[in-house]
DNA sequence: GTTTAATCGAGACGGTACGTCCCGTCTTTGC
DNA sequence: GCAAAGACGGGACGTACCGTCTCGATTAAAC
């Protein structure tokens, strides 16, 4: 998480777990209060009782500790017990990622990251183990169960199924991202229950109608 | 496009035509040469030769400025002459849509604004009208095609068709945004038709299995 | 006093006389509402009803506009019909200047001007014009009353008595200057009573006792 | 001599002395070079080698600044050992004072804060601390001087002899400066020489004549 | 129980960009 | 051809943060 590992040298004063907890937390608040292209270093030291160069003995800059600071509103994403059908599964997905995208902390950083990271090699590969990658158990999971209902094949081709998933993932993610950021309207019960219907049978399903695929 | 209307009152100099092309101009090859984060106003007015006075007598800020320079570029995009069939009519706006992502300008601004939005509704109101409504057409004429050929359903319910069309281009835009920006793998011809699979057939063709939709 | 003389261009519509008046008085107005360092060309040509290009048409600078503005100030200076005596004529001419400099736009003005002629000759040509040379009559007059009462000699070196009217005027207006501008202290009746006790008899009258000049 | 008082808090790291002599010696640097109007804190910052930032935290404008800058140059006035009469002495000092004022960083400084602070209660203060009271030293010393000669009488009195100082002082002053700023002359061996015979011994002397004093 | 060294807070530092204000000029339309 | 209006290129303003650098004061492991 942080910029060097204090295990790294053993011997003066060790670095302060509490003023980690306290600097993310005060990053979440000012993402809240100011979003993020109000939030400053300076402020956020200030809301975590803390000086300047404690944050950046911890973190290279703005980017990295929002990072950092979000990622941990992603984990909390879990598939519940059972739902019963894959489309019910995809339904509560799409609803609770939703949930979390209406949360200003979260709303404001996502996008700000990305965009950041379309230059800047490494926060790109910060977000994708912090945050992108660890939500594709969601859809690994959903097949799984999906299989095991059979609802889905078991695949052979690991490669193949893995690309799927990835397509998958990106769709889903894409699609609820983009209606709530970017078309700015609400994913409510309606939109979710309609894209999981296109998801799952395509646009025959969405229109009605019985198209002759490719 | 202008912050006031300089039609409003006729008197006085007229603001220079000129000068409103090359700041976009400018503004778009700072965000290659910079990016977002590292374009500033004065670089701008610098590169248009232009006072930062007149820049802002013409746009609020960054993030209007931007919005207005990378607008053109969403313009450029067309559906073909024919392409004979509803999957190759979408796969080819995937990919012409991807090649626009690919361009650095497009690509370090579309995520900022959208950021930037987040807490900002004029700019939101903005980039709707701006950038992200007019793209719609693809989706209404892909459609128009498709329902010419018999692909589709002449639907009867015309506000349930255009959320179907809202539907869609939130699942096309944000799946291809997502892969390319926040997922950073290559939006190539191989993705393109998996996704159109996906997007016709649904999880079954994607499967090459027959689940049983709700 | 304007820049170029109107008259000598005989074609096209003429200068307005009323915009002269307006904008020295517009001028001295603004001196009052915001002192020489606040005052801005465009706020007076605003208040005068003027373009700021009528202003420009008719002087150089704000230097050249305050001098104009504020040169009629010091043309009301005054000697008194008869005052019996040469110290009271002085005492007289003494508050009456002092008056002038309690006046907000004589004050904030007189100073910033000669600071700005210090590096300015055309400036310091124009403000002794204007100003200065136009106050040497109160001090010839004096002298002049003061002769015909047989007060003061009539002296026969003309350089010499020319000579002495310029350090005199000097000594008296710096006076009052210094002490009101710089010393920030009062000039009243008892002040300029021992001023004018100190001009007309010296240290030796000013502490009562006899020194012994060189 | 600075904004705030940075011994007040012993807490971080302390004020540069190097950056404040730096700055005020660009500060003089610049009045030669630029004069009052045309001097910018930036230059000065540029000149010092120090940020802009650095100047604000010690000054709060350019009139401030300037005063310190050069509240110095006026400290380097002085009495002689001896000179012999009260006459030499004040001679002495004229020449001394318009020596310094022919300098050009106190010529353009001076009339330009004096007429700062007409509309600048805090700034007339500075001033008044910093150059004016510092400088009253001169008088009392001369008639200290003159009073062991036997020039003058010692005074019982002790307001009044100090309104006779405030007096004296004003005159000196007031005639120097006006002479040398305002009138724009050089205050030369001659001219101090008749001022001096006026000053001590008044209109009578300076015109070889006895008036008859009220 | 000292050393010893990395930490902590505070805040000054050299910088960059901000968005505003004013400068003095230029380009319109209208009298 | 002058006037009002207002846009123009330009420069300085004073502020906000940046990320770095001293400071003196802890703080805990190593000796």
């Amino acid at each position: 998480m942080c910029r060097t590992t204090p295990s790294a040298g053993r011997k003066g004063r060790p670095r302060s777990a509490e003023a980690d907890a306290a600097i993310l937390s005060a990053t979440r608040q000012a993402l809240v209060d100011l979003g993020w292209s109000k939030l400053t270093m300076g402020d956020v030291a200030a809301r975590a009782g803390v000086a300047k160069t404690t944050l950046y003995r911890r973190w290279a800059g703005k980017s990295e500790l929002v990072v950092d600071a979000v990622a941990v509103l992603f984990d909390e994403l879990e598939l519940p017990p059972d739902r019963g059908s894959l489309a019910a599964d995809a339904e509560y997905v799409v609803l609770q990622f939703a949930a979390l995208l209406e949360r200003p902390e979260a709303r404001t950083a996502l996008m700000a990251v990305v965009a950041e990271s379309t230059r800047d090699e490494a926060l790109r590969t910060r977000i994708r183990h912090a945050i992108v990658d660890r939500q594709k158990r969601l859809v690994l999971e959903g097949r799984r169960r999906a299989q095991e209902r059979g609802e889905l094949p078991y695949e052979s081709d690991e490669s193949a199924a893995a690309r799927t998933a990835d397509l998958i993932f990106d769709v889903v993610a894409g699609a609820v991202v983009h209606r709530s950021l970017v078309s700015a309207e609400p994913v409510d019960t309606q939109w979710a229950r309609a894209f999981t219907v296109l998801l799952l049978g395509g646009l025959a399903a969405a229109t009605g109608f019985a198209p002759s695929p490719r």
